[in-house]
DNA sequence: TATATTCCCAGTAAGCCGATAGGAATTGTG
DNA sequence: CACAATTCCTATCGGCTTACTGGGAATATA
């Protein structure tokens, strides 16, 4: 019950990986090329092997994330992911909802009391409390939370 | 994310039907024939209308309800489900369980810390924090609650 | 016996999921 | 410029689950 599909897995597992060789890039550098040194990328190829996912597959989660604006991408030769803000500002209700979507148990969450079906729509009520300690949790939980662990 | 299969839902809506025609048989009654006249049972097939669901889908789940031993079949004639006991003692993790068993979000919930894969297994706390908070609502829930939503 | 109901087992159509394949676009390097 | 390494895009596939249906057997009442 309430399994997490292996790409959420995965995309969990990636982000923790770029949060553990993140470092502060200095506001004041001499230059971009510098803060970018800093700042390591690292190559999807090697998260897929570290971590022992398919690397195809690995490629299409990280664009992803990189669509939500959790990593940056640096294209072509020496390319690679990075985190785009400190672990600790990343809350994993963000994680969950760019890999996956709000967090919704049942179709019903956003109309009002009427079901769709004939039956009255009692459980309603019910299934909003467990969305709600569901995004309690997932919002008070940041990526350095995860890594600290 | 998250969502609940319909077969869930399903379950629950006639778990909540059956709540609502439930009275508490007396202890002390005459026969067993008052006691049971007392306590009505519903069909299968007044639940799937009044509810809306695919009545040949629905007899399945009640089935699975039965042998969780939380509602009771009369087979036969002028047969039909009743609850097994009040709503109030019918926590809703009860329910859950017999309908999809445990919480899992992932597979590594029970071993130790080390992932049958390559990489660390940071996430694990992660993921046992969120079984604890969706288990300690859906715990801290019972049938009543849902009925008096 | 007839009827109404639970119960069991099998099958099916559709969709999701993890994974794979092939290649286009981009960028550093000699 | 040519090459290599990397992100990025699109399409596809096999396996699994899910919701649902059908056909009846077992059971109980009248």
């Amino acid at each position: 019950m309430f399994s997490v599909p292996t790409r959420t897995q995965y995309g969990i597992r990636a982000l923790v990986h770029l949060a553990r060789s993140f470092v502060q890039v200095p506001l004041s550098s001499d230059s971009d090329e510098e803060a970018r040194g800093a700042q390591a990328v690292v190559t999807s190829a090697e998260i897929a092997r570290t971590e022992a996912i398919s690397p195809k597959y690995l490629e299409g989660i990280l664009v992803q994330l990189k669509a939500a604006g959790l990593v940056v991408a640096e294209r072509g030769k020496n390319g690679g992911y990075r985190l785009s803000r400190p672990p600790e500002t990343i809350r994993m209700s963000d994680v969950i909802a760019a890999l996956e979507g709000e967090v919704r148990p049942v179709d019903c969450v956003e109309s009002s009391g009427v079901c769709a079906q004939g039956g009255s729509c009692l459980p309603r009520r019910f299934w909003l409390g467990l969305k709600a300690a569901i995004d309690g949790y997932l919002s008070s939980k940041t990526l350095r939370d995860v890594i600290d662990a």
